[in-house]
DNA sequence: CTTGCTGCAAAGTGTTTGCATACAT
DNA sequence: ATGTATGCAAACACTTTGCAGCAAG
């Protein structure tokens, strides 16, 4: 059994509870390998660090957990665009890095989490939502802003 | 042959003589498809239109073309995360709602350009822009800003 | 002991590619 | 004539699904 989520694990227990799902240790497999990175994997990373965890989960069940934690919204999932989804905990409104939005290397696929100028966009992107909601009658649910370039390294490279 | 491409055909035909490519009777019945729309067609909504014009192109054609077309800037290539590309008639500066964002229905797909605040965005995401690429020592090559809900139809239903 | 969860393998989806042929210039 | 463009089918990468057995509560 893994060790610690931190704060993290008796609220994910408790959430999965009250749906009636099962914290299996392939689950918690997957849980502590998102809380201990701050990178942004892909199905099969997770499966493979899951691995050392819990060594007999399949692929399917990655994909089966990640859509379940992505549905309590317990993990984010996010296209970058390269063919493959990844995943990110969420850590909650707690976390001071909560909002974020995100650079992303076109060449090495890094991912920076950026959070400077986040209260400026979060002001445009909400008078844009409410703009937006009331000309074109739209529920807006989520919105996505990314940067795509070159990093440090890449650049250089080319 | 398809019949007009308004102003835009002799400015394709220039571009791909330009750089040795042909311009065929594939390519233009699919210049033709994007040119008469104002949807983000799928490759395969594009295949079925095109082969109305040009009844002996295949998919990997359509798909062949499309890339090239992106590559050129003849055509935007989006993803509104439904899991297949979706693309766009790059319309030139001429046009009026040359720079625009996309409001997507996560329930039918529906897809709108809108050009509301776009002056206010785009002011904001340069300034992002550079900060970011001063701070993280980025080369940014591009950004998507899309937001998604449900639109007036479907909000209904549900 | 009930019901959800799992691994496996197979199927599914959108897209790309190898190759011999067809065609634009 | 030259080399690009094409159709076809097979390959591809990621993800989803059916099913029989397993295990959490």
């Amino acid at each position: 059994m893994p060790r610690s989520f931190g704060k993290g694990l008796g609220w994910c227990h408790g959430r999965f509870k009250g749906y009636g799902y099962r914290l299996t240790l392939s689950r918690q497999a997957i849980l502590d390998v998102l809380s201990k990175t701050s990178e942004h994997l892909s199905a099969e990373e997770i499966y493979h660090h899951a691995y050392k965890i819990h060594p007999s989960s399949g692929m399917s069940t990655v994909y089966r957990t990640l859509e379940l934690l992505a549905q309590l919204q317990l993990v984010y999932k996010f296209d970058f665009g390269d063919g493959r989804a990844r995943y990110e905990l969420n850590r909650g409104i707690e976390d001071k890095n909560h909002h974020h939005h995100h650079l992303i290397c076109i060449n090495c696929q890094r991912i920076i989490n950026y959070t400077d100028f986040i209260d400026e966009e979060v002001e445009l992107l909400n008078k844009t939502e409410k703009g937006l909601t009331k000309k074109y009658n739209f529920r807006i649910m989520k919105h996505i802003l990314q940067f795509y370039g070159l990093c440090e390294r890449c650049k250089e490279k080319k």
